[in-house]
RNA sequence: UGGGGCGUAGCCAAGUGGUAAGGCAGCGGGUUUUGAUCCCGCGACCCCAGGUUCGAGUCCUGGCGCCCCAGCCA
């Protein structure tokens, strides 16, 4: 794969660096430690990019590292299967953690000590109210909760109780360790938090040693504190957290003292980010899987053919504060093709063939043009295509009775045949339905090469593809999955998805060079947009999908000025 | 009527008291064997209202608006 740095960006700014800088530079700290701590209940999406390359990209900044942590905490909900694609996804966009793998099931027998530490002190109680009790007692947004009746037991009884609830001695969800705060606090995370449930499901990694399990609020700072971590930076829902968090962490034997500081999450325009939706798409199959190349998944993206190195990139561009944002498509977009430009090998290729016959070539003869591999890239060469009397032209660049501005082909206009000659069209042959099935042209054996001796010029050049020498495809192209810029906001997500998002075109005609592109690597179709091929093709049966197409000016004039 | 966060151009986003960076999108123009790329040009008085100050997007006060929180999810 042509992994080209698209130019080294600038040291990003942005309030964490700025806090960052300034704990190093008042000794608050002298390593930089982060971590980026999925869960392994899904794939990672281009949200999660955000907070990798932040992580990642902040500790390679300051010379630190950064963890790569699951929060492995729920096991109902996680799988071997996301463990595994979290981190090719996290190194397919270029980043290594090296040694620094952790999962907070690693410290589930610390976290039961220290939970235990919490009894002791009477921070922590065993409470048997049963789930719905304990939401009747926390009380609601502007009223204070209620003290559980079991709230004041003794050390002794709740180190008792606690032990048994992990020996396994009362079902799920009899009983939850609970922390000893505060029920009348505005913070309802503050309203006794549960710290421990009892859940018989076995877990990805500690199988059925444990049927307690700790929640996230007593899992994440802890495995945090206990791998060093020095800056762990979340999205803004888990600011409410962070009294938690600071909480335990003062009245727990921990060796380390994180700091949480939040930033807003990432938005993007026509596409869903939330790992709930993201998964219903999935299961419902809405879309083929987690790589869909629809998805906004690092899977599916990676499927598209969109390089890390745009994400990175868009990641870099789209700066890092609190403000909410929903950040458009488009400049993703513009940084897919900015990249692209620069490294993908040109090709010619006709997604809907329109047969030309070149009456005045010679039949039976063929021969080779020279064709440069890629004008942004000097470096890349060029190659033979090969060329004969009948050939395949784009349907969209042939109009009968085009309106004025149209300069592609049209009845008695010459056109540029790329890197080829010039080509006039004598005679649209339709079909019974009227439908034209041949043009019939003609062309001018002394501009190959595509220029005139004579100096004369046309006013468009369109991309071809020799019959007899055409190898053929199926190409997928991708629209929005969503038709609307901000799906779900009328209602249901899933009556917003595109019925168009995805057009197959079984009939397309390639320059034979295209038998050599690889799995993923991108290509340009000239005029029409970068591609890549599909791993469901087969020998002899290839499957291109359109990553992106190239802007396209002339879609933009027409819905401008109609005819 | 509780707690937390946010409010600078259509969308992101700099700005940390001295008179509004940059990117994306859009629009106009130039170059061009991809109507692509590339190049040039065009846009804000900073949520509102008071106040402090010689001077405020930046400080103070009061409003308004938006987002998050009542999982034994993370």
């Amino acid at each position: 794969m042509n992994e080209v740095e698209a130019k080294t960006p600038e040291e990003p700014r942005d309030f964490i660096r700025d806090i960052i800088r300034a704990d190093l530079a008042e000794g608050r700290c002298d390593t930089v430690v982060t971590r980026f701590p999925p869960e392994p209940n899904g794939y990672l999406h281009i949200g999660h990019a955000k907070s990798i390359c932040l992580n990642f990209g902040v500790a390679a900044e300051f010379a630190g590292r950064c963890h790569l942590r699951f929060d492995d905490t729920n096991p109902v909900k996680e799988e071997h299967e996301y463990i595994e694609s979290i981190q090719a996804d996290v190194r397919w966009l270029g980043f290594n953690w090296g040694k620094h793998l952790f999962f907070a099931s690693d410290n589930f027998e610390t976290l039961y000590d220290w939970a235990c530490h919490l009894i002791r002190n009477g921070h922590a109680y065993v409470d048997d109210l049963s789930a719905e009790e304990i939401r009747a007692h926390r009380g609601t947004l502007t009223e204070p909760g209620k003290n559980s009746p079991f709230r004041d037991r003794t050390a002794e009884e709740n180190l008792d109780l606690f032990s048994r609830m992990r020996a396994g001695e009362f079902p799920d969800g009899a009983r939850v360790l609970r922390a000893k705060i505060d029920m009348a606090s505005g913070n309802i995370n503050l309203r006794d938090p549960v710290l421990y449930r009892i859940l018989r499901a076995t877990h990805p990694r500690t199988g059925d040693a444990w049927c307690i399990y700790p929640t996230y609020d007593f899992a994440h700072g802890q495995s945090d504190a206990i791998e060093g971590v020095t800056h762990s930076l979340c999205t803004l829902e888990f600011a409410d957290h962070r009294p938690l968090y600071d909480w335990l962490i003062d009245n727990l034997p921990t060796s380390s003292r994180p700091r949480q500081y939040e930033f807003s999450r990432l938005n993007l325009t026509h596409t869903v980010l939330s790992k709930r939706r993201l998964t219903q798409l999935v299961q419902e199959r809405h879309v083929t899987g987690w790589d869909d190349p629809r998805m906004p998944t690092l899977a599916g993206l990676r499927r598209r053919g969109v390089p890390p190195a745009a994400i990175r990139d868009f990641v870099h561009r789209i700066g890092l504060t609190k403000s909410d944002n929903l950040v458009e498509v488009a400049a993703l977009e513009h940084c897919i093709r900015e990249y692209l430009n620069q490294v993908a090998p040109r090709r010619m290729a006709v997604l809907r063939p329109l047969k030309v016959v070149i009456e005045n070539y010679p039949e039976g003869q063929s021969e080779e043009l020279e064709a440069v591999n890629n004008p942004a890239d000097p470096d890349s060469g060029t190659r033979l295509v090969p060329f004969g009397r009948e050939i395949y032209v784009d349907q969209a660049d042939f109009m009968e009775d085009p309106p004025k501005k149209f300069f592609r082909l049209t009845p008695g206009r010459e056109v540029r045949l790329r890197y080829a000659f010039f080509l006039t069209c004598r005679e649209a042959v339709k079909n019974e339905a009227g439908e034209v099935v041949e043009l019939r042209c003609t062309y001018d054996p002394e501009t190959r090469g595509g220029n005139a001796p004579d100096g004369r010029k046309v006013k468009a050049t369109i991309h071809w593809v020799s019959a007899a020498h055409a190898l053929r495809a199926q190409v997928r192209v991708y629209d929005y999955l969503f038709a609307r810029p901000d799906p779900g906001a009328q209602g249901d997500f899933l009556e917003d998805i595109n019925p168009e998002s995805l057009s197959v075109l079984q009939d397309c005609r390639l320059e034979p060079a295209l038998g050599e592109a690889r799995l993923g690597e991108a290509i340009q179709f000239e005029r029409e947009g970068y591609f890549c091929l599909d791993p469901d093709s087969k020998t002899g049966h290839a499957v291109f999908n359109r990553t992106i197409a190239l802007r396209d000016g002339w879609a933009k004039t027409q819905a401008k000025g109609g005819k």
